[in-house]
DNA sequence: TATGAATGAGGATTCATTCAT
DNA sequence: GATGAATGAATCCTCATTCAT
């Protein structure tokens, strides 16, 4: 028979109704990110979150809910808007994806959301489910758009005849790479070998003007 | 009082002294790929290994060794092979280029040792030790490497003058996202999003090939 | 800054004052009952009740003291008239055995404390405070309330003379074990195998009348 | 990154193998049966079988596997015997019934199996399985045991015409009722309170004749 | 008075590591 | 050398209890 203790409530003012989720996501996603799922204590989620343990609990199920979560809503709102920009744009197919590229690196790629590729691909195979989430929801969608631009592209004229699947890949690749650097090996690697990602972005929009011209 | 049954060893013919060691590593290595390093349990080492959990303690010190050997050992021989070629070849520099790429992929990307990448990449913030280790002897030489034969074709005339260091990324970028993809996502994605490496290949080389011609 | 939505209050017209600990006390009832003291949440007791887990604790201080409640007013009422009635008797000692019996099962054995015996066998080592007050105030009068009549049939000549004690416990055996059964096991057996309370108390009678007669 | 510590190898000289198992659920019938099974934590029947809370795993899958393992074990081989004993008797069946009560309060009541009932009364609801299976194994085969003696009985001649099922019941109350009681709550009654079970067992059977006979 | 979000001690379970055999 | 039983620190999760509203 035990005996339980306390439990002192912490005042709510100032805090708007139903932030906590989004506040314990964006605590999990950093926590995720820096140190893998299975080494990331649910404690550490809650102590950065400013909240208890248990307090978790009201808000999720358990530690795999919070995972999903995590991914699950750091994309929702990004990707459509991606997606929307792409579909509107009226101009040249290059400056298009230069738009795309920029645009990517503005709202993904320079804020903590730039650490879920490499949580997806650390636990893909630990979250199956997920994993598939990720690719139909995320990856798929992604080379699609930049497929589309390609294709639209040769269409007008302006790119020559490319395989557009390989082509939108060809275009990711080193964006997606710089997300995973900066997120991973980037903090142990002397100064000197770093990457400045907005020179690298358009050293890498030449590289795809050039092979991409008729 | 009884016999203990001695522990059932494992017949020794046919073993290379010392053999023990690397088949750990290999085990080691497939199962820490899959499933990451924290979800990886010595057991499940060990019983890929073939031999018991006790074992491995006469060949490591603990897990984290483990970590670091499969790491540190699986890139020994490869990458000094792929430095020598580059440095004995005497054709053009597109040649070279052509070569190294498809080296790369026999004997790294189309092996279990595609694997490591994503292990350091999931893993570095948990061995910072070990992440510099990767940097300072496989990224960062390989991408000397690279940006040494764009520096050799740039004064052979054969390249435009490019940034030898971003180019590299650039170069290696394609290769590096689709070994992750394959010990990762690949699993879960439908077929038909898959990639075909000998393909992309291809592909990612006219690339290189416009994107560097003068 | 926003108005907090008042606790939703349950309506209280026809709810005579202080029907609210009686029926936190039947909600508790039934869950001990059926699932044992630890196994039960506060939550759940609650919401049978149909109000908060924080109202609970305006009526009780914490879990014990439900517990303790619930067996201590479970038997105030009953137990008084049990006992007056067998006093003020005039009939034969065995037509008295027979009302004894027969107003037990109505009043206890068909009701929902019938779980009571059940709750204080599982629960007494871990309640040793409340098992004593049960056993003072419940198994020791009901005990000698029986053997009371037993001396009295044998003081008119009624019954032949036996240890009255042991015959009490002889004679309270069945009914006691009907009723724990139906509070545990009884769910969990085939219908053939279940016993009907009404033909039961008849052969029991039955061999209590021939056991006691001279 | 968590650092692991020792483990402490007791020696195992002068232990029986698989004397461990055993000695597990001896232990957890103990605490089972004094606090219940919520109550009860892995640690302390480790600790009262002498082991840590570890090597519990490695016997039992986890804490309800032990329970059932308890149940289960607790009975297999005293029902077969007591049943052996019944079918194999020549004498008269008063005889008979005596040699089963005592047996079965030398064999079972006397021992911590007698706390056996106690568990499964308090916790059948919440392990119906196991529940079924006491109901199946034990209470059903002890009932039908007992009501074919009775069956014998009227069949000799020896007792008058009773409800076998019934008398059954009428007979297993009393003995059952005490070992609930010595498993409960008679440590927490006045001594004088206290039941002689070897008293009881002859008042008993003195009931029983004269129920019974002709 | 009534609510239910928040708390954190406690317990089940896992698994790296040790060591007697 | 090789084994695997034993260990116990670590972590997820539950739920009795508190208290601001």
């Amino acid at each position: 028979m035990s005996k339980r203790l306390p439990g002192r409530a912490l005042p709510r003012w100032s805090r708007r109704k139903d932030a906590r989720p989004d506040e314990i996501t964006a605590a999990a996603l950093a926590l995720f990110v820096e140190r893998g799922y299975a080494a990331t204590r649910l404690e550490d989620i809650a102590a950065r979150a400013g909240i208890s343990k248990g307090t978790l609990y009201l808000y999720f199920a358990n530690k795999e809910e919070i995972f999903k979560a995590v991914v699950r809503e750091g994309l929702v709102s990004p990707l459509a808007e991606m997606r929307e920009l792409a579909e509107r744009y009226a101009g040249s197919s290059m400056e298009l994806l230069r738009m795309l590229v920029e645009g990517w690196w503005a709202r993904i790629g320079s804020t903590p959301l730039s650490g879920l590729p490499k949580l997806m691909i650390a636990e893909a195979r630990n979250f199956p489910e997920l994993a598939r989430f990720y690719v139909d929801e995320v990856v798929e969608p992604g080379q699609r758009t930049i497929a589309r631009i390609v294709e639209r592209g040769i269409a007008r004229g302006e790119f020559r005849r490319v395989e557009p699947q390989g082509a939108a890949l060809l275009i990711a690749a080193p964006m997606l790479l710089v997300m995973l650097w900066r997120n991973s090996l980037a903090c142990c690697a002397r100064s000197s070998a770093d990457i400045d990602p907005r020179t690298l972005i358009e050293a890498h929009l030449e590289w795809v003007r050039r092979s991409l011209e008729p």
